[in-house]
DNA sequence: CCGAATCCACAACGATACTG
DNA sequence: CAGTATCGTTGTGGATTCGG
């Protein structure tokens, strides 16, 4: 088990520091499609067609795309069953289903504070 | 104040629905960019200047298009000192702070899955 | 049904130059 | 120093097709 993140500005800066490995990966997961993946598997497990419907707006290609990213990161397993036709099955595996805690987390802030963000808006558009 | 997000079907599908203005709020602000300006941002306030050493490989044009972006969704608030050279201060809102908060869990994850990553990808790249 | 590959339009991005 | 504008390049992402 890696060491805890606690916020300190030393943590903080291995983030910011673009040659580091948790930069990396960071920019690889911090993107709109992979997050709405994950908050839409949640504790389920869907067939790529279902994701693909559930998740509005995501093409195609941007799904496969961000699914093998995923999994080759751990965070989802994906399952084939060899019948005809194919059914392919996506879970969020431990890892995943931990990132999604935090993601939960944003979707809470973006309800919480939908009122301000409009507002705020509002002032700025003069 | 705006009711509590608990994870409910209907909440997530709220975020998946593209018309949604949550979902476009979430998309907005759910790229690398504006969540390593965040976290870097934390509890200081810095200068333009200081924001762009410090989030390591952002671009001046990113820099500014990111700060604007958040500035107009209130979660950044931008203090320009009349002085020659001028002097413009970034530091986060109430709601930034608060967003800064679930961005946190994110890099905690980060560090927490490091080796757990490394691992998967290795066994991907077969 | 799932996924890889191709083509291509268009947006993102970096570099540069110019204002207050 | 901070910000805007322009331009040229890169690369993202959609549409389509083919193959398992």
């Amino acid at each position: 088990m890696t060491k805890q993140f606690t916020g300190t500005p030393e943590e903080v800066a291995d983030l910011r520091r673009a040659d580091s490995l948790a930069r990396e990966i960071f920019s690889e997961v911090a993107n709109k499609w992979a997050l709405l993946i994950i908050e839409t598997l949640g504790e389920r497990t869907l067939r790529f067609s279902e994701l693909r419907d559930q998740v509005e707006g995501i093409s195609h290609k941007m799904l496969t795309q961000n699914l093998r990213m995923l999994e080759r990161n751990g965070l989802v397993e994906r399952t084939v069953h060899p019948t005809v036709p194919p059914r392919v099955e996506y879970t969020l595996t431990e890892p995943g289903r931990a990132l999604r805690a935090t993601v939960d987390g944003m979707c809470a802030w973006t309800q919480r504070y939908l009122g301000h963000i409009e507002a705020s808006r509002r002032g700025f558009d003069d």
